[in-house]
DNA sequence: GTGACATATAAGTCTGACTTTTTGTTCCCG
DNA sequence: CGGGAACAAAAAGTCAGACTTATATGTCAC
């Protein structure tokens, strides 16, 4: 996804990446920079940029004298696309998905009650749009279909709600609603309940009803913490 | 703060970094590493280093035959802490604070509401030692001591909730608050009536209630937005 | 044991040559 | 006159080698 193999060191982080994310190197194992050039067979300033990639999501660090050292995990850029990605590929997948549909529980209804108030007609109508191909591809296995509409649905919101760190979490949730769909059990159709919230939180807006968004945004991202079996109130 | 000069390519980024941020290149200009080199009288090498650190921000793109574009803001990886020091030392801070604190407002109370669950006995302390700190310099002009408390306790709120994004956040708290009682207005004591709501978040979560504080963290949150003027319910 | 000093090590830096990709132009032919 | 293929130039990408610098660690005298 996204952009594979832009350089070779963009190469090197599609292995190196993965693999510090996946936990291969305990928090303090130190790599030194000349023996991983000779490992992926890539010049030291090639080397050294992937590290310096890697030093900016705060995952390793680079110190004279001692070397590439691996950072605790308490200490990476967890908001990283990239690293994100890398968690959800890997084997730390159910954890980071959780963590994500925490915080999609957390973001997601003020997103949609602040979208109530700023959303641009057009914004409105795309809303509606989404929430009624949901409706029409929630029966008959049309999963992808449906999908690709849930995404957009809860793309818009964040979009719509004028706050740009809301907005950047558009991408996190489709990673998620994808992950959802294509990896865990996701055999049956859609639960109508879920598709009905869907079409309610849009008139809710349409309507710049923020508190009646809000709460049934709310409903939605419950169910979803419901999915993981992360206890709800 | 945090990390000043490591090495000739972070000189390089604390200069193009805030510059970049600041909208001094509008998305689009073409910047090329040779000539960038040459600005800052540093080698192609540390050039391209510092280049691929904002790429990995997303701040620009690289491309042959092209040069080094500026990405639009949307594009901007704003939950790397880097990009949002940078900012908030920028024309953009207002703009900046309002973002954050609209985040805050949505992750906080629910950091709150896991935390009621989840702490343990020492956070449980940790946090009313925190409160008790914020009251004992709530008056006669004990701002630091005040802040310092704050932000230990929004943190401990943060990492007790059990959730890696939401403990991630504790820094940026920590930025918002302190710039608050730095830059802006903040020449009074403390609203008598946060304190206290800080003092029964801490009583809330010794009782696992998680309800109460999460509401009660709402209203502390909703107190931040109204000093900036964001609307509120 | 403590402090100063020496040493080895690995990252950091610079330079110059070469490769590769991409874009824009030119030129030929339909 | 238009479209497509060949060409040329530009900028990033890659590599190799030499040199510098910081620093952890070990050594020795006191």
């Amino acid at each position: 996804m996204s952009t594979p193999g832009r350089g070779l060191h963009g190469r090197v982080l599609d292995t190196l990446g993965p693999a510090i994310t996946a936990g291969e190197y305990p928090a303090g194992s130190v790599l030194r920079t000349d023996e991983l050039a000779q490992r992926f067979e890539v010049s030291r300033s090639v080397m050294r940029e992937a590290v310096r990639v890697l030093e900016s999501m705060h995952l390793v660090e680079s110190r004279r004298r001692v070397g590439v050292t691996v950072l605790a995990e308490c200490e990476w850029n967890v908001y990283d696309p990239q690293v994100i990605r890398w968690r959800l590929a890997g084997s730390e997948r159910p954890r980071q998905l959780r963590s994500l549909t925490v915080l999609r529980s957390a973001v997601e209804p003020v997103a949609a009650g602040l979208a109530a108030r700023l959303a641009t007609p057009e914004q409105c109508a795309e809303l509606t749009e989404c929430a009624l191909g949901m409706v029409a591809n929630s029966r008959g296995h049309r999963l992808e279909e449906y999908l690709f509409h849930d995404v957009a649905f809860h793309r818009v919101i964040l979009t719509a709600s004028g706050n740009e760190m809301f907005a950047r979490l558009g991408g996190v949730v489709a990673e998620v609603l994808a992950g959802r769909t294509h990896h865990d059990v996701m055999f049956e159709d859609p639960d109508p309940a879920a598709v009905t919230l869907h079409v309610q939180v849009a008139e809710a807006v349409r309507a710049r009803d923020a508190e009646r968004a809000e709460r049934l945004t709310r409903e939605i991202t419950e169910g979803a913490l419901q999915e993981l079996d992360i206890l709800a109130p």
